[in-house]
DNA sequence: CATCAGGGCCCTG
DNA sequence: CAGGGCCCTGAT
């Protein structure tokens, strides 16, 4: 399906912004909905059950920055369709986020300062809507990266849908409730094993409305994560992903898993990965990041991946196991 | 060839 | 609250 150019949007950001640290996140895996080279992303977008291609483009100029988001369909849309599009963007990659006091705070902390100068202005965030981050994360569960990405290849293919514009040809998530038909054995013939049941309970899930997200971001963080739990196939660990990356909740941090641990402990305390620093001396450790303590580890995991672009890391690389 | 852990979670006892 | 089982892969 080719779709045409409809719309372009100039939307500001606050300052300081860093275009590509906000659009590029190396450590998200690469599946076929997205391509980034520096300066643009290309993304679908399922947005209110339009299927819709994404170009966006750095736009910023010295003392006004900011993106250009071209919108591509394959028919006229209305102009509130556009603009809660539009400020959904906006929220998903935190481009309203004042920065101002955290750079304020950390930007002499001997760890975080020169990281904080290097990425001044990235901000965390992420591309998919709840339902479509919490079907990523069961992917992710008990699972090596490269299984992760075939099996999300796989649903992609048979319940997204390639759609082509500004020759790029990628693919888009379904909308909730296109499992409804779908067995889990349709669901395991794609190699997704037991997490077929999990993600068939969420399609439902969402399909009933029995959860919604606009109304979630509006709870405390407390409500968001039991409601989240509540969830068949949504744990701990799940959950503190969604509560930074969907909910923007910068300064949970309850949950650090075994290989995270590894990396930190290498990080932080240039221990041996045989051997790290038990994950509560870890949590204990980033209390020094107070309000800001997961945006801090963003900050400063965010500049690990990107040192792995360019520079050959010989202990990231046996603990990730791509 | 077998065995086993892996970007967890659910269920059972 | 600890521990077994789960799908499938690739490493050993």
């Amino acid at each position: 399906m080719k779709l045409q150019l409809i719309k372009t949007i100039e939307v500001e950001a606050t300052r300081p912004f860093n275009f590509d640290a906000t659009f590029h996140k190396p450590d998200h895996f690469t599946s076929g909905d997205n391509y980034w080279e520096p300066g643009i992303r290309w993304q679908t977008m399922c947005w209110r059950g339009k299927q819709l291609g994404l170009k966006i483009t750095n736009n910023s100029t010295a003392n006004r920055p900011g993106i250009l988001v071209n919108i591509y369909y394959n028919k006229p849309l209305a102009e509130d369709f556009i603009n809660s599009c539009v400020n959904e963007i906006t929220h998903r990659f935190n481009l309203d986020l004042d920065l101002s006091d955290f750079n304020r705070i950390f930007c002499n902390e001997k760890i975080l300062g020169p990281i904080i100068r290097q990425w001044k202005g990235m901000r965390p965030g992420h591309p998919g809507s709840l339902y479509e981050y919490i079907i990523i994360g069961i992917l992710l569960q008990n699972a090596t990266i490269r299984r992760s990405i075939n099996m999300f290849q796989s649903l992609l293919e048979q319940y997204g849908k390639l759609i082509e514009f500004d020759n790029k040809k990628l693919w888009c998530f379904w909308p909730p409730g296109k499992l409804k038909k779908v067995s889990q054995e349709n669901l395991r013939a794609l190699k997704l094993g037991y997490r077929a049941k999990s993600i068939k309970c969420i399609d439902d899930y969402f399909a009933d409305n029995k959860i919604d997200e606009f109304e979630l971001r509006q709870k405390t963080i407390a409500v968001q994560r039991s409601e989240l739990l509540k969830l068949y196939g949504v744990g701990p660990a799940t959950a503190w992903y969604l509560l930074f990356d969907v909910f923007h909740n910068w300064a949970f941090f309850d949950h650090i898993s075994p290989w995270e641990q590894k990396i930190y402990s290498k990080l932080f305390f240039n221990r041996n990965p045989a051997n790290p620093v038990p994950a509560e001396k870890l949590l204990q450790y980033f209390e020094r990041y107070g309000e800001y303590k997961q945006l801090a580890v963003h900050y400063i995991w965010e500049d690990l991946w990107w040192k792995r672009k360019n520079e050959h890391i010989p202990w990231l690389e046996e603990l990730i196991r791509i």
